[in-house]
DNA sequence: TATATACTGTTAAAAATATAACGTTAATTG
DNA sequence: CAATTAACGTTATATTTTTAACAGTATATA
């Protein structure tokens, strides 16, 4: 009997693929019907010999000489992600991030559906931000229960995230967007992604700094 | 005569880098006094061996035995992340994701400092959002310049995103931390940071999906 | 004061990821 | 219609990153 191992698409792999669609649905607004790894490598500063071996996860096999079908691809990529149905979600924390992130218009076109904001603050319950309902914290659990949402996101202050995900996870969230800075107590087969700005800006500040450093050993040499 | 190699920090340990920092800063609070790589660990979930590793990169040692001093290694950290000295910067586009950043209150405690917002719009300009002026675009270039800004952030959307960083580099910016979903076209000295939610999403949805294929796999063998 | 424990730093091994090399296929052009 | 070019997939190599193994040092304890 064969054994087929399928195994986890790598961490960077799913990032950058995220990226190529990006890419490719505005190739495709533009009319284009084909794209070769080459032209999305030159659009995209990448090498194209990674994008080849990342296109390996959609099982999808390009065609020598030409390239691939555009809206094959995207297909594909959808596929891997998770993007080809939209999935609802909901968002603790309706600060100026939470805001945004109600706003944000390109989640549409990643199948992620914020269905309503959530909140302790009652000044801000009952109102419409971008035109979701803010509703009160003490509906958060029975809702996702009763509409089976699977994703809660977090944008409350790290001090209540715990109480916040506890919440969630009485209403069977199975994943987890957390923009709080600090780590959630969750059970093992629970989802967690974490985005922290400070990491983001620990990378930017790091390598200025060397920049910095090398440009004055090397370039400017004056008395 | 010896050569001394300077690698540079991984860019994932400068991602736990900012991690650490967050953390320690709160052990400091509660009043500690020393730390060890396994209490950390603990805390932040990772491997203890994971963070020995990447404090090699502060080229501070700690006492076997007792662990480090914990305000030694805040500062060591902070200096390797250029976060011992408050870098100012500029925002453009001051939409709901920029007026959210413009509001973030840890930026002070990372060594971030925006010193004005820029917008387009002229209905938003002339305003003070979160304390910050809201300028015309404009001023941009010449108050980068006039006031040595070394870093730009970008919170416009994907279309402008490329002007607006003309703009910057023509005032002297030397890093950019991008939020629009787009890849900017710089000198090769210049230091960028793309933030992608796109990209986490991609991650977060896709685990979704292997956990729950997994769980139906196993788990559920109902008829 | 010996012994156990809690740490560290360093070196070595393993795993993950990215890059290169190569043989092959389709379209284009002279 | 041959030759060139643009593209692919696969396999192999190199690099980066993580994990493990281990020897040594400080503190606490019996």
């Amino acid at each position: 009997m064969e054994k087929i191992i399928i195994r986890a698409v790598p961490q960077p792999t799913l990032r950058r693929l995220a990226q190529y669609h990006h890419r490719l649905k505005q190739l495709e607004a533009m009319g284009r019907i084909t794209v070769s790894c080459t032209i999305l490598a030159n659009d995209l500063k990448l090498a194209s010999t990674q994008i080849r071996k990342d296109l390996e996860a959609t099982s999808l096999t390009g065609q020598a000489g030409v390239g691939f079908v555009l809206s094959d691809l995207v297909h594909s990529i959808e596929t891997v992600l998770g993007w080809d149905n939209t999935t609802d979600a909901v968002l603790v924390g309706v600060g100026s991030l939470g805001t945004a992130l109600l706003g944000y218009e390109r989640f549409n076109q990643i199948g992620l559906n914020i269905v309503a904001g959530f909140e302790i603050d009652n000044i801000k319950v009952g109102q419409k931000i971008h035109g979701k309902v803010i509703l009160p914290l003490d509906k958060l659990t029975n809702l996702i229960e009763r509409m089976k949402i699977k994703i809660g996101i977090i944008t409350v202050p790290a001090e209540v995230a715990q109480i916040v995900t506890n919440l969630m996870l009485a209403g069977g969230v199975r994943a987890i967007w957390n923009f709080a800075p600090t780590i959630l107590e969750t059970p093992p087969d629970v989802v967690i992604e974490n985005v922290s700005l400070a990491s983001s800006y620990a990378v930017l500040s790091n390598r200025l700094l060397e920049a910095t450093r090398n440009q004055q050993l090397t370039g400017e040499s004056n008395s």
